[in-house]
DNA sequence: CGGATTTGACCTGCGC
DNA sequence: GCGCAGGTCAAATCCG
């Protein structure tokens, strides 16, 4: 290469250090981008520290006046095969080396900045726009190399010396580090900004559902007994799970019209009312809660009545206890694997089906009430039900998440209606009309269940997100595309976890169309930022929820994120545009409330 | 040996 | 009141 020629700038990677004696081929030379090519002059041997590739970068020996402005990059691999010297250096040297390697400064000072003429490091490299860099490099390499661009038209080769070949290499390689520090930051607050965004969202559906269901719980029975015939059964049913009433004398003068109550619940009509001012409370299920293993002991039997300042949370674990969900997938294993430790307690043979029915207790956290009966099913043994009750009352590991809070959600719908009867039926309905807004079956709920139960049903794959009635106490809810033959079980139980996003959406669009709701019990500065939402940010905020479940199905069990994954897009794909449908009315008129409500009550049943 | 599972007994509510 | 069914208890057993 004759002098003159400056450096071959190149992109094409091909290195020729005649300075080090040596090619440097290991691509490990060159970090993140493809940096330029640089090839010195023989006539700037005496100027190159031969230690290193990159004088500034890596020597661990700078003047004192560099030292603290020092760009130090990552180079791998340099030393050992390119640089005889530096295995002869000491070990301390050698710890020195090392320590300036791992050390990349980016942010060094601005007064030791190289002078560098920018009009003659005309770099090949796209990513590099001087005018736009923000970070400043500081190069220090005592070379005085000159740098020409050999390839292109444009440059022109500056023979003074105020460029040299390693401030156009370092300044390559400063240029591809900073396009791809850039970069990733601009990804990073752009992740920032994404999980901002579903936390956000997430919180406030949450805050929605909170709200909604208080306001559920806050009204007066007035209203309630204003349709008392149209409520009798939904109020008999959807007060199964809440009120725990072992008057046999109230049973006997009111009980429901059909089925029956199973023991810690009880037709909810039996002058007990339900709305805050009755103010009472069973604490049954806090005891189940301290000692739910003695929740069959004779003090158990006849519940006590109490006044609590916390009905409200009383009444949610109660109900939560009483809520069941119950999930069908078909699994191979004997157990869907859902997170939790569960320690089997019983099994019986229940009635019609030859298949036994196993329960299981919680052990992850010490009286745990959550509860869950396994069984196959009997028409298809390949389907394993398992239903879980209760709410766990300790932290749950990421696996566990999904199931839990799908029952937990569950049981919050059903307790929605368990505040205020009518609405309570009015909630299931509307989930149905939600998820299934073109069908003319509605869920039909009835007094005949002991439990409120929703069955996720993971086995069918029905084209539409389908809402079933497969009992008159049931609702199911066929999961489209579900992932077939699950391994171990835990894809199902992720998958699970799209329910509660489901509950909440539908009942955030019940708050909604039933002329925000809430907002009697809400306070306005907190309602301002929710009902005020346009359309389109708040369907954002539910698929960012939905979102934030697909995360959480997908720790449960990333191995089966793909089947999972199709599942979810389905639900995406063809549930959220049904679901997306319903017209939020911002403008209703929140005096309309009860009697929104209570037409859409009507019309349901 | 300690924890988990099995399994028969027991409890409870409901229907007849 | 009795029987049935669901649910739970707890001693026996199993297992790592």
């Amino acid at each position: 290469m004759a002098k003159g020629s400056g450096l071959s700038i190149d992109n094409n990677i091909s290195i020729s250090h005649p300075i080090a004696g040596s090619n440097i081929n290991d691509s490990s030379f060159f970090f993140l981008h493809h940096p330029t090519v640089l090839n010195s002059f023989p006539e700037d041997d005496h100027h190159i520290n031969k230690n290193t590739q990159f004088c500034s970068f890596m020597d661990s020996k700078p003047s004192p006046a560099a030292t603290p402005s020092t760009i130090q990059f990552p180079v791998c691999n340099i030393s050992s095969s390119h640089d005889q010297d530096s295995s002869q250096q000491s070990s301390d040297d050698h710890h020195k080396r090392r320590a300036a390697i791992d050390e990349m400064d980016f942010f060094s000072d601005k007064n030791h900045i190289s002078h560098v003429n920018k009009s003659t490091a005309n770099i090949s490299n796209t990513d590099y726009d001087p005018k736009e860099s923000k970070l400043e490099l500081n190069i220090c390499t005592g070379l005085n190399l000159l740098t020409a661009n050999t390839s292109s038209d444009q440059s022109t080769v500056d023979d003074g010396t105020s460029t040299n070949m390693e401030d156009k290499r370092t300044k390559n390689e400063y240029a591809v580090v900073q396009a791809e520090l850039e970069r990733v930051n601009a990804e990073n607050q752009r992740l920032k900004e994404m999980v901002n965004e579903i936390t956000n969202n997430y919180n406030m559906l949450q805050m929605q559902l909170m709200t909604f269901m208080h306001h559920h719980n806050k009204k007066s029975d007035e209203q309630v007994k204003e349709n008392t015939g149209q409520l009798m059964a939904p109020r008999q049913f959807i007060d199964l799970g809440l009120a725990a009433n072992n008057n046999k004398t109230a049973d006997t003068t009111d009980k429901p019209s059909e089925g029956r109550s199973r023991d810690r619940t009880a037709s909810p009509v039996n002058g007990i009312s339900n709305n805050e001012e009755s103010n009472v409370l069973f604490d049954q299920d806090k005891k189940e809660d301290d000692s739910p293993d003695r929740n069959y002991g004779p003090n158990n039997k006849v519940p006590k009545f109490s006044s609590s300042s916390s009905k409200n949370d009383d009444q949610t674990e109660a109900t939560m206890r009483k809520a069941r969900v119950s999930v069908r997938a078909r699994l191979e294993a004997p157990m869907m694997n859902d997170g939790c430790q569960w320690r089997k307690y019983g099994q019986k043979m229940a009635k019609g089906n030859p298949c036994p029915r196993a329960y299981y207790r919680c052990t992850m956290g010490g009286g745990c009430p959550v509860r869950k009966q396994v069984q196959r099913c009997a028409e298809d043994r390949t389907i394993l039900i398992t239903t879980y009750e209760g709410k766990h009352n300790h932290l749950l590991p990421p696996a566990a998440t999904a199931m839990a809070s799908t029952t937990s959600s569950a049981a919050r719908l059903l307790l929605s209606g368990s505040m205020s009867s009518a609405d309570g039926l009015m909630n299931a309905n509307f989930l149905a009309r939600t998820l299934l807004p073109c069908s003319s079956s509605m869920a039909t709920i009835s007094a005949s269940a002991p439990f409120p139960t929703v069955t996720l049903d993971l086995t069918q794959n029905p084209n539409p997100l389908n809402l079933q009635t497969i009992s008159p106490n049931q609702f199911q809810i066929p999961f489209p595309n579900p992932p077939h033959n699950f391994a171990n079980g835990a894809a199902a139980a992720a998958a699970g976890s799209l329910l509660p996003q489901i509950f909440e959406q539908a009942l955030f669009k019940q708050s909604k169309s039933s002329g925000l709701q809430m907002s009697q019990d809400m306070d306005p500065s907190e309602l301002s930022n929710q009902s005020q939402l346009p359309s389109p940010a708040m369907h954002q905020g539910q698929h960012n929820s939905l979102v934030d479940s697909v995360s959480a199905a997908i720790a449960a069990d990333p191995n089966f994120t793909a089947a999972l994954a199709e599942a979810i897009t389905s639900i995406i794909n063809g549930g959220a545009p049904q679901s997306n449908n319903i017209t939020i009315n911002d403008n209703t008129n929140v005096a309309t409330t009860t009697t929104t409500s209570n037409a859409k009550f009507s019309q349901s049943s």
